[in-house]
This record gives C-alpha cells, structure tokens and sequence, in this order.
DNA sequence: TACGGTGTTGTTATCGTTATCACAAACCTG
DNA sequence: CAGGTTTGTGATAACGATAACAACACCGTA
C-alpha cells in the first residue's frame, strides 16, 4: 500500500511497458531514447516521465543483437589480478575502453592454459568486440584467429610462437641487457639471476638480455646461480635464501620481475636480521615495486608503466576496431622501458 | 583458392548455418549444444563436426534474452584499480564469481561520483544480474533498488547513508582502536594521523578508533597533526613531511590506508638519508603493504586480505541470487582485521 | 493388425529492441 | 488550392536462440 512503484519485483521493466503507461507506441519510445528525432516535445517529455517512473532501462543485450549494432564489450583475460602490475595493466585498458565508450569483461586465468580457453571462448560468445589477452604461455590453439570468430586480439606483456597476433611487448632484452651491463660497468662480476616460470616469453627474452651482457664482459651464467620457475613471493624468498647461502654468493642478482624482487628483498633483510649477510647484493629489478626504493639495498630499477601497456594494448584494438588499422599482418609495438642508476 | 574456412570474415556464425551445414535443423543444433538428450548420435557427431568446421560460438546475449535464462553477468563497480588493494578485492571477487559460472563487467570510477552513476546505470542496461560495488562516498540516489531496477546490490568497503544494501566492511573502528591503544601501551603519548577522502566512510570509521583509544588514555588528537583527505601517494607523502617538520613531532604517526603508508614511509625514508630525521617514528598502519615490514621503520599493522573482502561480497550476493537468503533486510558483515606487533 | 508409448526431428512463436515501411496530418509553394 | 514535401506516429519483421508443440517412425503388445 501506498507503493509509488508500478511495477512489482522481478521481471525487468521493457519499451513496451514504457510506452503503454505513456500512451504511446513502443516505437515512439525508442525513437525518444535514440534521440528524440521526429517526436514531438510534449510526447517525449511524456515517454521520459514514463521511463523514470518505471525506473526503465535499454535491455543492451537485445539492442547489440540487432544488425549493425555491436556488443561494446572488450574481453580482457589477466594471468593474476593480485599482482600490482596486472590491476595497473586493467586499469590502462579500463581508461582507454571508457574513452571508446566500450565496457570490459574482465577475467582471471591464475596461469591455468584450459582456464584462458575456456574464458575466451565465452567471451566470444557473450559477442565482444575484441579481446585483450596476458597469454599464459601454453600452446596457442585457442588463441587462433578461426577459435575466435576472428575478432580482433591483441597479446599483450607476452607473446605466443605460432600465433599471429598485434602485440604489446616490453622492450624486455634490451631492458635487461641494459640493466645488466649497467651492473658490470660498476665492477660486479658475479651476478645470479632470478626468473619466473621458463615458458613464459618475458622469462626468456629477460635471460636473453642478462646474458648478452654477461657475453660482453666475456662471462657465462654461473648455473648455480640462476634459479627460474619462481612464479610468488614465497617461492622467490625461498630462490634467494639459496643464493644467499652460497658458498660464493654473488655480489649482484638479477631479479626478472616484481615477485621476484619482493621475494629477494625479503630474504636479504630477514638474513640481515640473522647477521647471516652484512653487505646484501646490489638487486637489478625488472618492474617497478612500491618501496623498494626505499629499502636498504642497493637497487637498479628497470622501470615501466603497467597502466602504459594496458593503455597502448586498448589503442592498437581500437585501431583495429575503428578501420584505421586494417593490415592482416601483426603490428608489434615495444614499449620502452627506462633503466635507472643504483640507488642507495 | 584453398580457404578451408566456409564463412568468411565478419559475420559471425549462426545456429542456421550450423545447421544447413550439418544438414538438420535449428533445433537439432541446439538440442545437440544443450547436452544431446533425443538426438541421435551420429547427428550429434555431423552437428559438432559442423560446429567446429565453421567455428561456432553460441551467442550468449541472446540466449540470456530468452525467458528463464539469466546474462550470468556481476557488475564490479570499483573506485581504483591501480591499486594493489583492489586488484586483490576485484581477484577475490572473480574467483568467487567463477565457481558460480558468472563473468565480471568490470568498471572504475576512480572516486569520481558521475561515472559510478553512469557505470552502474549501463551494467543494469546489460542485464547484470547482480552489482558489487565499492561506492565513492558521495549521494546515493543511483545506488536506490528503483535505479538499479530491483537488481540485489553488495557495497563493498565503504557504507553509504541512507542506502539499505548488503554490505561488507571491515572491522575499521576497532581494528583502528586496538591498534592504537597498542600503541598507547607502548608509551607513546603523541601519535599523528593521517587520513584520505573525510567523504569516505572507511576514514571517518577509523578515524573514530584511533579517537576512542587515544580518549581511553586521557588524551585528544593534536590538530597540528591529523591530516586528511589525502587520496594519493604523493599527496601522502608531502603530508608527513609536514609532519615530520613539526616542531614537536609526535612519537607515533596512524596511517589510515596503504596509499598514506607508502607515503609515509618515502617521506621518513628520504628525511633519513638527508639526515633531518635520525629516531623515526613508530607507524600504526590500516592495510597490508608489500615490503612495508622490512622497511627499517618500526611498523604496526593493522592486516586483513583485500581479496576474502570480495570474496565475502561475492558470496553475499549469490546468497541472495541464489534464494539462500531472502530478507529484505540488509547484511552487514564484518570482515575481521588482525592487529600485529611492532616490528623492527 | 490396431494401439499406446517412446524417440527423433521439424515448425512456430517468443524474448526486447529497432530499421523499414506505411500512412496520415501538417506544412509549403506557386 | 492542387501537388508535393516534411513531420509524427504505428504496424511489421528481423536479430539468434530455444521452449512448446506437432509430426512421424518405430517398438512391443494384445
């Protein structure tokens, strides 16, 4: 009683609903909601009195399924949203799809291959315009453009051998290679070298890098020293405190990415509270990681925006989507990274 | 000349053309993808080898049009993915969402007022059939069940005033209570504050606590040292320095998230090196932050997982979409916070 | 052989929306 | 004021998928 809603729970309210308690047709609705060509003033003023009344909203599912609309959906698949450096990248993406007036469908694939099929696969058929993929690693199959309904795909942060896909990629070796030489220069000569899981292509392209420099110098990894495969935190402290633990512990350590970095930083200062290491490693860190700048370690950062990548990988889709890019060929765009001095 | 693909690019592909390829009909596809019950089996065979064939994605949109059927999609409007805290919030969420077969939509309003409105306005259009949102703090006519057209809402993290939803919090006041009084028993009599957004509800919570605890012991906050409203690290970081440059600096300082840790932190970071500051004070911290322990600060936190928050409002919501719970009363969960000790 | 049941397939109608067409009324223009 | 154009409105069909119903073949049994 005394309920100003005309309509009960439940079933949504539709233009056909809206244009009987405006007293019009359903077309007339819709013409109002498009913009209000041809319809007379007072008659829209009625239509939209009715929508707010009704609390009315365009079902834009049945709208996409219309011929020449489109689902304004971008699908987005993350290896892991918990890491920092991902919720940077979808923010970036988020931003940019905004500006296009599109909306994400986010998903998180934990590394797990059937996971990032199985996600694509039903973005696909909730009709996105394009997809945004971090590729786990594993066997591309899926990511073919026939598995796809050839919607436009972009790769990004890692690439696929046998998929050809645009593609944002970090200028990995030659961030690493430059971090790395930086480190010699200054006199280092034993550098051990952390990496996370081997098939992932920023993995590789990161050991490339280290090892060029390492070439340069006329030295070769010491196999002691490399440990990869660590795709955590607790993992990375764990590679660490084995690197610290060396009978000849190296004076430098190449960190491929931030959980390594975090790892290694937790190691160093629990082992310094043990007084089991006076003088920590000089860390060269692939990634940037909030405070680790501040901690007492010696540290080169090889830096780079996430929040860039996410941003450049929505623009080459928009590019895609809009026609202003219509090549068949794959475009690879390498983001630089920046490489800084030692700190601390 | 050669193209094993029968469709060519754009359109996509239809049950129709499935089934003229597969020679049955519309229906016989269908039958085939809901499971296969009274199909024959070499039809189901012809039917799936057509499927593949042509590459063939149900469309989900519309299906979900059909009476009965649901999107199986969550609205997640949140307020800053870059960072970390929501990337771990929006993680548990999607994991959550994922048991239950439901895709996110996932959109950041980055504390702007209009574009929540508009965010959650556009989720409700595509038929979301649930909405977990971290609201900005501001008015919350949008966020009334009739704008939402009766769709069940979970607030996540902060509660609005007037607005009756289930919603998650954290246990703000007493974890910024205990955790402050923990700091009083130590000894420290002079302890600073700093704060974000005053509009949002988590600050004025935990503002509260570190009140309750300090009047516990006979004292007031000093107005020359609590400083809110700041939403950024940087913003943060220049309010300690203020701090830090009092002339009677305190021997605590209470940060009220991990934006105004991290700042903080920077801030007695650099006063160190430039050699301003030798003691630095003790630091009450609300949220986790990486690395924040090994800092050589003595750091209290007041902890909690970011992502068994949205976990909880996952499930908060599908108690309600699934009828466990139909109440029109609101929830209101109280996701615990465990306060540490100081350390180093 | 006639009959009911079961298993397999196709036809029709519908979900919510809007482009297209149809039509009437109002507005010009000479 | 005849003839044409513009403006406002409604009816119909279609988008892709599938419940509901209809149709038919085939089985066993009386």
């Amino acid at each position: 009683m005394g309920d100003a809603e005309p309509r009960t729970a439940g079933g949504r309210v539709t233009v056909k609903e809206v244009a009987d308690y405006a007293g019009v047709s359903a077309m007339t609705v819709s013409r109002t909601l498009s913009g209000g060509k041809n319809v007379r003033a007072d008659v829209q003023r009625r239509v939209m009195d009715a929508v707010s009344a009704l609390g009315y909203h365009r079902n834009e599912n049945a709208r996409s399924m219309r011929p020449g609309h489109t689902s304004g959906l971008i699908g987005v698949a993350i290896t892991n949203l918990g890491n920092p450096y991902y919720g940077g990248f979808a923010l970036g993406v988020e931003e940019v799809a905004a500006t296009y007036g599109r909306r994400i469908l986010l998903g998180n694939t934990g590394e797990v291959l059937a996971r990032e099929t199985q996600l694509i696969s039903d973005f696909v058929g909730r009709q996105v315009e394009g997809l945004i993929v971090v590729p786990t690693g594993g066997a591309g199959e899926h990511l073919q453009p026939r598995a796809l309904g050839h919607i436009p795909l972009v790769l990004a942060a890692r690439s696929i051998p046998g998929v050809s896909a645009d593609t944002v990629l970090l200028d990995d070796t030659s961030g690493a290679y430059e971090g790395t030489k930086r480190i010699l220069q200054a006199g280092h000569r034993r550098v051990a070298f952390l990496g996370n899981s081997v098939s992932v292509s920023t993995a590789t392209r990161r050991f490339e890098g280290f090892c060029q420099a390492l070439a340069e110098f006329g030295l070769a990894p010491d196999p002691d020293l490399v440990l990869r495969g660590q795709q955590d935190v607790p993992a990375a402290r764990r590679a660490m405190e084995q690197i610290l633990q060396h009978s000849a512990p190296p004076t430098a350590v190449f960190s491929a990415n931030n959980r390594n970095t975090i790892g290694a930083l937790e190691a160093i200062s629990a082992a310094r509270d043990a007084g089991s290491v006076t003088t920590p490693p000089t860390l060269i860190a692939f990634d940037d990681v909030e405070l680790a700048n501040q901690m007492n370690v010696p540290i080169l950062t090889i830096s780079h925006d996430p929040k860039a990548l996410g941003a450049e990988a929505a623009r080459m889709l928009f590019s895609r989507l809009d026609g202003d890019f219509t090549s068949s060929e794959a475009r690879i765009f390498n983001l630089a990274v920046s490489v800084g001095n030692i700190r601390s």
